[in-house]
DNA sequence: GTGCTTGTGTTAGAATATCTAACAAATGGA
DNA sequence: TCCATTTGTTAGATATTCTAACACAAGCAC
């Protein structure tokens, strides 16, 4: 964590490129992505919109450094998480906490999941770069499924043809990982990531009933299978 | 379908409108909802941007109007996915039919379904107006899901619980719907929307699986549930 | 046909945005 | 002390949305 020895200068523009993000998050968290601007923020900080350059290559660099922290961030709360629940805690209860975790960080911050998660923007984080960022915040799922028993899927169907698809795929990333739980990660990320999406995005609006328990159910049902 | 006698006015006016719809489309498809714009279409058609303002309130109008013919562009597939696939088809292929559909109207065309479920953009339609809009999208799978048979969720479980509270909600808007089916009906939605979603934000790509795949097997496992 | 109302387009302009260029000033090390 | 680097400034090109004021044309009543 820690870098090199900072001089005076390093520190004062590590601490202005900090404030500026942190204005240009809570436009976000006000307009959406539209309302980030570089001059507004310059104006808020006390200094003209062009010098804000000299942080910021663009606003499009601003707002990648922004999404970059946001997966951190989520990936961060996963594995703190995880490593509350050592290896005694089964591994249903590490992901049913994993599960709730991702989902809370997502309703305190609705305007951050969706700039992971949400319509990608053009201009921003390269599609290939994401997968990376994404698959750290998948890693502690991985890890407690990897516990979980795995029964095989009937040769010849079509379970067993996407496990060895993507066996193929993740022996080159990882060599510990296996096609059948991965399967089951890409699961449990597509069904949360599917509620979590649309309550955010206020679809279950005045639908008269309880999204955590939608939620909980579904985790029921990710257990069960 | 049919509507009022239309004066020669108003037909132009409605050939505009169309075009003028049209031009934003492709604007959307090209660079997302940030690169529509009313000056460019104007220049585009050949008239000034301010001539447009005759026709679309705002930008936020435009994007309003957009964004409703999407939706019911997706319920209308849906219902003529419906209508081909008569009483007399197994509810299952019914559902399996459905849920193709919807992802093949998705991958033709990304930029309107992340219209419709993904990030919304603030000062479009207000998510109350919304809420019908995607029950209609909905309503054949509710249909096709009565007609399968119903088991009933343990007194007291969670299950239990949340089919009740979307029991006494889902009466007051259709006295024919059920508890049980609206549940199924949601777990349907939230779950095709996660795999959709992501594969349309290109999540899945460079991870050497064939989502079409992952899609078939998640059907699967809805209609085994 | 004459003339009025309505609709449709124009230009001009205010406000805001990104971003570049040229210049000024402050900071920090040799 | 001097010089290079960094950080800030203003000015300007170009784009946006949207309003206001004005010109023209199309449609309808008489």
């Amino acid at each position: 964590m820690v870098g090199q020895p900072v001089s005076r200068r390093e520190r004062y523009r590590a601490e202005t490129r900090e404030e500026a993000k942190g204005i240009a998050l809570r436009q976000l968290a006000e307009g959406g992505t539209g309302a980030v601007s570089l001059n507004a923020i310059g104006k808020e900080m006390g200094i003209t919109g062009p010098a804000l350059y000299r942080y910021f290559a663009s606003r499009d660099a601003l707002l990648t450094e922004i999404i970059i922290d946001a997966y951190s961030d989520l990936a961060a709360a996963t594995e703190v998480v995880a490593a509350r629940q050592g290896d005694d805690v089964a591994p249903q209860e590490r992901l049913r906490a994993l599960a709730e975790v991702i989902r809370a960080w997502a309703l305190t911050q609705p305007h951050r999941y969706l700039l992971l998660y949400g319509t990608p923007v053009p201009g921003y984080v390269a599609p290939d770069d994401t997968v990376p960022l994404a698959r750290r915040v998948l890693v502690p799922f991985l890890d407690a499924l990897s516990a979980l028993p795995v029964m095989g899927a009937i040769p010849g169907s079509r379970l067993a043809v996407l496990e060895a698809q993507l066996a193929t795929w993740v022996r080159a990333t990882d060599p510990h990982m296996v096609g059948p739980v991965f399967r089951r990660g890409l699961v449990w990320w597509t069904r949360l990531h599917g509620l979590i999406s649309l309550e955010v995005e206020g679809h279950f609006a005045s639908m008269g009933f309880d999204p955590a328990l939608l939620y909980d159910t579904e985790i029921d049902a990710l257990l069960d299978g």
